[in-house]
DNA sequence: CCCCAGAGTGAATCGACTA
DNA sequence: ATAGTCGATTCACTCTGGG
C-alpha cells in the first residue's frame, strides 16, 4: 500500500500515486518500500540523499550486562538478511535508484557500522559515485563491551559521496570552519548518542531502536546543502532528517515502510520549528575536553617501558610496564592505584605524584602530559 | 628475484628458495611479491598478519592487473570499473593466501583509507574472515585540506578480523584497559603521524611515503598477540611492524618487493633493541590467569569454613561451608549462584560481589584471589 | 528549591570447558 | 555435535525519587 502524508503548515490530503510523480512531494513521508518509492520520483531532482540503511547485524543469542540486565538488541525483521549476497543486491538496488534521482551535482550520505559499511562503500563506488570523505562519528557515550572480548565499539562511519567524479558539489567550508573554532572541520566528529528528551518514545519505551542524534544531521545538512535544497531520506525511521531539514530551512522527503515509524515521524516534524536566522548563526560546537591516558605517553615514546617512577622526595620507586601499568613490589595497577598503595592512601593523583628522572632532574608525569597535549594539538 | 634477509643477532646468509619453506623464516625480510612469498609459507603457521596494502587506485589499472590482458580504456566509466576490478582481484589474491597461512585462531589487521578500505573490508568478509572491530586511527596532526573543498582527512581505518567466525582469538583486554587508565580501550585511537626522528630518511628525504608510526603497531601487537607469537607483514615497507615486534618480543616475518625499502628496514630493525622481560610484562587478562577455585582459599586457610560473606553494602549475608559452597537462607550453591539469587539477578560475579570482614574493613574475594595467586607464585 | 544516590540504557556480529 | 556447568564482565549520561 502506498500513501503520502504531508506534515507541517501546508498540509495536503494524502493520496496514492503509482505513476511517476509530476512534482516533488516535498515535506512528505511516502509510506512504501524505498526502491519502489524512489522509482516514481523524477530523475535529477534531489540535492542530497541521507541514508541510514539496515546494518545487517547478525546477532547471536542474548547478551547480558554484568549486573544481570539484558541488552535490548536490534532484532527487528527489517535488519534480517540471509547472506552477504542478498544484502548486496538490496544495497545496489537502492543505490542505483538513488543515483538516478540525484541531481548531477547532488551528494549522498550513508551511515553504517563495520557490519555493513564496507559492502555499502564498495557498492557505491561500483555504481559510479565518487567518495569525497569518510566521516567517523565518535560516540561520547557508547555502550561498553560487556564481555571484555573486543575494543569498545565507540563509533559509526559515514560516507559522503557525490553522484559522479565531476560533480560540483556543495561544501560550506566557512560554516564548518566557524563551527570548529576557526580550524578546518576534520573527518572525526565527537557527538553524543541520541538519548534523553530527544529520544522519541512510544508508551515510555523507545520508538525506534536506532534513532540518530539531531546534532549529526545538523552538521551534515549545514555542511553540504543550502537553504531550499531538497533532501531525501529513503530510510526515514522517526524522521530525524526531516526534523533537522525543517529546522534549517531545507526541503525534505521521507520514505518509510513501517506505519509505526511514520506516525512518530509525522508528529515529531510537526512539532519542530524552523530556526530564525539569528538563532542559526549562534549555534556553535563545544570542543571536547581532551583526556590523556598514561598509555599515550608510552606509545609515543615519551616514557619507555621499564622506566622508573619516583615521588618528589624519592621515597618510593615503581617500574613502568609495557601496557602502562606500574609495579611496586607486589603491588601493580595504574599510576593512581599504585601511588595510593605507596602512601597507604585511599586515592592518589598519579599524574602529580609520580616523576621521572630526566636530565638529572625530576619531571612530574603531569608535565609530560602537558607536553603531549601540545604535541597532539588537542 | 627472491632473496631473504635475516636481521638481528643471528644473521643468516640470504638465499633463494622457490619450494615451500621448511621452517618459518623468522626475523627475515623476504624480497618478493607478497602473494608468491606467502604461497611458499606453510599453512596455519602465522599468529597475526598486519597489512598496509597500497591505496592508490589511480596506479591500479596496471599494477594490480593479473598477468596479460592489458586492455585499452575505452571510456571513463569502464576504466573505473576495470580499475576497481583489478584492485579487487589483487586484494582477494593476497587475502586468500594470508588466510591459508594464518593459524585457525589467527587474526588479520589491515589499514587503509576511504580509497581502498571499503573494497578490502568487503573482500575479506567474502573470503570468510570475521570482523571483530574496525578501528579508527585519528591523526593528531593530519595534513590540512589546502583547497578547502572537503573535510580534513584526519583519520585512517583499520580492520581487525579473525580467520573465521569461530576463531578463539587473542585479545589482551586487561593490558588495553591498563593502557587507558582503567577504562575500556575504545575503537578510536588518537596518535600522531610518523615524523621527526622516527621517520626513516634516505639522503635527507623520506624513505617511504606512508610510513606508519610505531605507536600504532605497539598498540596493535600488545593488544592482539602474546610474546613469541609470529607476526607477518606482507607489505613491509620500512619495517615498522618488524621493529615493534622485535621491541615487544614477538617473532616477525616481512615481505617487501622493493630493494630500497628492504635496505632501510633491515638497518632500522637491527638498531632496535628488545625491551627487557620485566618491562614487557603486562596485566594478564584474568581469563588467561590460572583459575582459582573458591575452595582453594578455604584449603589454604585464607577463609575459614563458617565465615560470613557480605556484599559491599552489607545488605546480604551468606555463610561459607566446608566444601566451599555457600548458603544464604534456603539458597545454597557456588558464590556466583548465591550472589545471583541474593539480588534476584540472572547471574553474578561472586568474586567481586562477596566480601569478608578483615581488620574492620570489607575485603572483596577477588582481592584474596589475587593474594593467593601471588602466594602460589603463579 | 537543591542535592545525591540509585536505577536505567544505548546499532553488539561480546565464553570456555566438560561430559 | 550438543547440552550443561562454571565463570567473568560496564561507561557515560539521563531520569527518578527521597531527603
Amino acid at each position: 500500500m502506498t500513501a503520502m502524508v504531508r506534515v507541517g503548515a501546508n498540509t495536503r490530503p494524502a493520496k496514492a500515486k503509482l505513476a511517476p510523480l509530476a512534482g516533488l512531494p516535498l515535506g512528505t513521508i511516502i509510506q512504501d518500500d524505498c526502491v519502489a518509492a524512489m522509482a516514481r520520483l523524477p530523475e535529477a531532482s534531489i540535492d542530497m540523499i541521507f541514508a541510514d540503511p539496515p546494518y545487517n547485524l547478525q546477532l547471536g543469542g542474548d547478551l547480558f550486562r554484568p549486573e544481570g540486565g539484558r541488552v535490548d538488541a536490534v532484532d527487528d525483521d527489517w535488519d534480517k538478511f540471509d547472506t552477504f549476497a542478498s544484502y548486496d543486491s538490496f544495497t545496489r538496488a537502492w543505490l542505483k535508484e538513488a543515483r538516478r534521482i540525484l541531481k548531477p551535482n547532488g551528494t549522498l550520505w550513508v551511515i553504517g557500522s563495520y557490519h555493513n559499511i564496507f559492502r555499502v562503500g564498495a557498492a557505491l563506488q561500483d555504481e559510479g559515485y565518487w567518495i569525497l570523505n569518510d566521516i567517523v562519528w565518535r560516540k561520547s557515550n557508547p555502550m561498553p563491551n560487556f564481555r571484555g572480548t573486543r575494543f569498545t565499539n565507540a563509533h559509526e562511519t559515514m560516507i559522503w559521496a557525490s553522484r559522479s567524479e565531476d560533480s560540483r558539489y556543495t561544501f560550506n567550508y566557512r560554516a564548518m570552519k566557524a563551527m570548529n573554532d576557526e580550524l578546518q572541520m576534520r573527518s572525526d566528529w565527537l557527538l553524543p548518542i541520541c538519548s534523553g528528551s530527544e529520544r522519541a518514545k512510544v508508551d515510555g519505551s523507545k520508538a525506534h531502536p536506532t534513532q540518530k542524534p539531531e546534532s549529526l544531521l545538523y552538521r551534515v545538512l549545514l555542511a553540504c546543502t543550502n537553504p531550499g535544497d531538497v533532501v531525501l531520506d529513503p530510510f526515514f525511521g522517526t524522521g530525524t532528517t526531516g526534523a533537522v531539514a525543517r529546522r534549517l530551512g531545507r526541503e525534505w522527503i521521507g520514505i518509510e515502510r513501517e506505519t509505526r515509524y511514520v506516525k512518530v515521524a509525522r508528529g515529531r516534524i510537526d512539532a519542530t520549528l524552523p530556526l530564525d536566522e539569528s538563532a542559526m548563526k549562534t549555534m556553535a560546537s563545544k570542543r571536547a575536553q581532551p583526556r590523556v591516558p598514561f598509555g599515550a605517553l608510552i606509545e609515543t615514546g615519551m616514557i619507555e617501558p621499564g622506566a622508573v617512577l619516583t615521588d618528589a622526595k624519592r621515597r618510593y620507586r615503581a617500574r613502568v610496564r609495557a601496557d602502562a601499568s606500574v609495579e611496586m613490589g607486589e603491588k601493580q595497577g595504574s599510576i593512581h592505584q599504585v601511588g595510593a598503595a605507596a602512601q597507604s592512601a585511599p586515592s592518589c593523583n598519579g599524574w602529580t605524584f609520580w616523576h621521572v628522572e630526566q636530565a638529572e632532574a625530576l619531571v612530574a608525569l603531569d608535565e609530560l602530559r602537558q607536553k603531549y597535549l601540545l604535541l597532539t594539538g588537542e
